[in-house]
DNA sequence: TATTTATGTCAGCCATGTTGACATATTTTG
DNA sequence: CAAAATATGTCAACATGGCTGACATAAATA
């Protein structure tokens, strides 16, 4: 409710909503609505985005990175052993974009690059020690902040913001996301 | 900049309360989990976020705008007749920043700027009747995919959506962004 | 052998963020 | 009222991280 469905309704007040009456959840969603931008989530989430980014960001400051490294960091620590190309779909940036920044963090020891066994035109992606040690703790620092959210909202917010995240990403890219996310977690077991 | 407040303590669960037994919710929280961050919750806002704002760009290019216009338009149109010391607070951004996407806009139709009536120093901004075509142009799209979403998932998730994603704002900040909200649908609706 | 593929690199452009210094008009204050 | 504070704008310079285009190299593949 807050806003939106310029059904004339009002909302007022109520700022985090508690409960809600449970009715107009549903009948909002499928009937109700169809006209008018859905404003909160659209804000909440530049907002949430904002904050959820910005926890990294005194960290990065003191090796000199910004969040291009970052984003190198984290999904070669995720998916160890992956090629230059996979990353660069995954970022969706050009290899001189990429360039620059995984130089930097091959050049000051957070990435190492091997030659691919199979196919040595590859350089395959590692973190070192010590890039596995920020990566985690960037990891960590965005942990808490999603730790707290899910302290201040019911039992099985896990799962709802997990599935709500899903629904958000391209229908073209759901399962492809999905099967990344998959086998990373596979890869960390081992 | 902008900066958190982390710190891994606090987490008493205020203003989001869940309306049910608190007990389990922060039970889970604090004591089962505590170990290792929390993957899929931080990819996923990743690509969900990429998808979301990747929505307007093809828009935005057509008119030569970046994501920055995107963002001031958004702003002005949903508060109508802000101060720019309000956007600068709000975008996080220098004067300097928003000073040369600002000029663009108003160069070319999009906003305007009026005197404050009782300080006129103040130049008051709103946009105009084509600048709100392009911002409700925007915002549909990425409604849209909200809507998408929620279609994908049961009755009630603009709720859990909304309450999520309130719940990841800086705590210090939280009230403040629910206030500009709430102050936002007012000021539309009349 | 010829071609394609995986990667890297040089050079330069653009958008959007930053700092610092300063100008102008207006309001507020001592 | 004069002085200080405030709201805004602007000039200049610089950093980051996107982009395109062109080209180089090694290795795999046809």
């Amino acid at each position: 409710m807050a806003d939106i469905n310029n059904s004339a309704k009002d909302s007022a007040g109520k700022a985090a909503s508690t409960s809600d009456g449970g009715a107009e959840g549903s009948a909002q969603a499928a009937a109700v609505r169809a006209e008018g931008p859905i404003w909160d989530i659209i804000e909440l989430l530049f907002f949430a985005y904002r904050d959820f980014v910005g926890d990294p960001d005194e960290v990065l400051a003191k090796y000199a990175f910004g969040r291009a490294h970052h984003r190198v960091l984290h999904f070669v620590n995720r998916n160890p052993g992956m090629k230059v190309a996979d990353l660069l779909d995954i970022l969706n940036i050009t290899k001189q974009s990429l360039g620059r920044v995984l130089k930097q963090l091959v050049d000051q020891g957070f990435v190492e690059q091997k030659e691919g066994e199979q196919d040595r035109r590859q350089r395959l992606l590692y973190v070192t020690a010590k890039g596995e040690n920020l990566a985690l703790k960037l990891a960590q620092l965005q942990t808490e902040r999603i730790e707290r959210a899910f302290g201040q909202l019911g039992p099985g917010s896990h799962d709802t913001a997990r599935r709500f995240l899903t629904a958000m990403i391209d229908d073209d890219n759901r399962e492809g996301v999905l099967r990344l996310m998959a086998r990373a977690d596979r890869v960390k077991k081992a």
